[in-house]
DNA sequence: CGTGAAATCCCACCGTA
DNA sequence: TACGGTGGGATTTCACG
């Protein structure tokens, strides 16, 4: 499933990871082609659903948002698993659902408020379908927290 | 550390968390303002920093990134815990470094492409300052992944 | 695929309420 | 804070190499 990435084209998605605003104006300086070139490709790039979406990303902590959380969950029953993630899913508080392999079937990360917010999550947690037990680290400090991921020149 | 922020500022944020390319004149029509209103308000959002960035997320299995893994690290002395973030930080495969409560010291979320990748990674990992051990978890499906944070009225 | 040029659209700046 | 008007910049469209 690798594509006919060029250059310009990583150059441009590089350049959208760390700005997700940067104009066309300026992507087409940084790459050395005229604006409607850097159009067209930027159209080409989401047509083919490389690019997941735009997001302004808010300072959780200048909303009193102090709590981050890593919680493993022990869903008992694989037929509970569908329900489970749904429920998960339209929590807000759960920024990430994931099933993984180990101790406990499935992980999620939160974010908060305060103790007595996660208390309330975690209790809503608990009963969720199949739900048998749940570990949680808290997190002290963060240090990174990213979504990019490193592209490089395609070797194809 | 609360912030004077009204209805209209909550609805221009949540939007620019779902759609961070969002033109201001969409924003206004959002909102019910005017468009130089909605400027002056995401200026002076802008200027209280409560918006960390904005970003085009991509999507990794696009790009054969095909591994996402949490991992436990458990790092021997607290006098080693600066360098290994310096050292966790800069590696591009690492998406997130916390400190965490629990077992282990520091928590990475990782993505990388094959297994292949992963084995260099965890070597590399094991290797920088202070690190005893690791456990990882492996990631089978997401099925959420977001940064958007729930946002209400704030009662002050 | 690439471009320059024109039409259109968006936005920063102003004076004003 | 809010608004409308306006000039300049950004984006889209298009004819063409």
């Amino acid at each position: 499933m690798t594509h006919q990435l060029d250059g310009t084209d990583i150059k441009i998605l590089r350049e959208l990871q760390r700005n997700g605003r940067a104009r066309r104006n300026k992507l087409a300086e940084i790459v050395g082609l005229s604006v409607p070139s850097v159009s067209e490709r930027m159209k080409k790039l989401e047509e083919k659903n490389l690019i997941d979406g735009y997001y302004a990303v808010l300072d959780p902590r200048s909303f009193d948002i102090d709590i981050t959380a890593f919680i493993f969950v022990q869903v008992d029953n694989s037929s509970f698993y569908a329900d489970f993630v749904e429920a998960a899913k339209e929590e807000a508080e759960v920024l990430e659902c994931h099933s993984i392999t180990g101790d406990g079937s499935h992980f999620l990360k939160i974010r908060t408020r305060n103790t007595e917010s996660l208390e309330r999550l975690l209790s809503k947690i608990q009963t969720m379908p199949g739900v048998k037990k749940t570990r949680s680290n808290i997190v002290l400090s963060t240090f990174k927290e990213t979504r990019e991921i490193p592209l490089q020149e395609e070797v194809s």
